[in-house]
DNA sequence: AAACATTAAATGTATATACATATATTTTGA
DNA sequence: TCAAAATATATGTATATACATTTAATGTTT
């Protein structure tokens, strides 16, 4: 739906003061969505991207910087939320011998079972966008990327 | 930058779920900027939209729920962020006297000189876009309208 | 008009975010 | 080699988000 209509606004000073309220709006609805998807199985849209990145690793452990690199948002805090996903077993946390700064995080298999169940959702959650057409999709990327240089 | 060096991904398994990853980044990277913006002045980048959704009004007050369907996150609790602004005096609440449910809201001097002081530094926020033409921040704005269907 | 439903806003609570600061460990270099 | 700098993570704190529940006022029905 157009902008204008959710957030009841005639019009926008120009298309670029556009474009800045309709990636956040567009990323909250996109969060609420996936809210819903993730609740029913406890866990946070964050706490969904880092199982996600964990399960890339192919099993293998990896620092909590990386974790930190690699995740959607940067801000969020990255500690904390292993923490929960530690108390739901869902990974795996210990001390790097080789530098015991560093500590190694894996996906458990309660983690993964998580994950596979959600595959199906997260999916058509995707699918759910087929009224953008692949060409489409690719270009809102090529602008978004160049648009953060 | 490309998201794929920015969240250190080799690649996605589709234009659509990178556009997911593509929105929800981009998302997170402007509102840092405007934490960044609306820091000095102590508010909040949800303030902030409250306080311009006021100024929009000429000076009439207008119903929380007025402010809370005008809003870009729409889960976020506009009563609560209204007296965070009432203790920061940029803005009045009062009883409606018609409806004694309703509460009525409107900017203070203090909240519209605030705004006049951030919109240069809002502006230059948006000019720095200015390696997407205006015709590409159209377009994108065109698509996540029809994503959202 | 009394009982019930609806609406508007506020509040409670758990979690998450933003950011500053602290702690522990390793690295560097005088 | 030992003090200082750098690094990895954890913690503290204030605010914000998500969502359920509560409170108060108004509308509706019989």
């Amino acid at each position: 739906m157009e902008l204008e209509k959710e957030i009841k606004q005639k019009s926008f000073k120009s298309p670029y003061h556009k474009l800045v309220l309709n990636i956040l709006f567009s990323a909250s609805w996109l969060n609420t969505l996936q809210n819903k998807t993730f609740k029913p199985y406890g866990i946070s849209p964050q706490q969904y991207n880092i199982l996600r990145i964990l399960r890339g690793q192919q099993g293998k452990a990896v620092a909590l910087s990386v974790l930190q690199e690699r995740m959607i948002d940067k801000m969020s805090n990255a500690s904390r939320l292993v923490d929960k996903l530690l108390l739901k077993k869902m990974v795996d946390r210990k001390q790097c011998p080789e530098d015991r700064r560093q500590v190694e995080i894996s996906i458990t298999e309660k983690g993964l079972d998580v994950l596979k169940q959600l595959d199906d959702k997260v999916n058509s959650l995707e699918n759910s966008m087929n009224n953008v057409t692949e060409k489409e999709a690719a270009e809102v990327n090529r602008i978004l990327d160049k648009m953060r240089d």
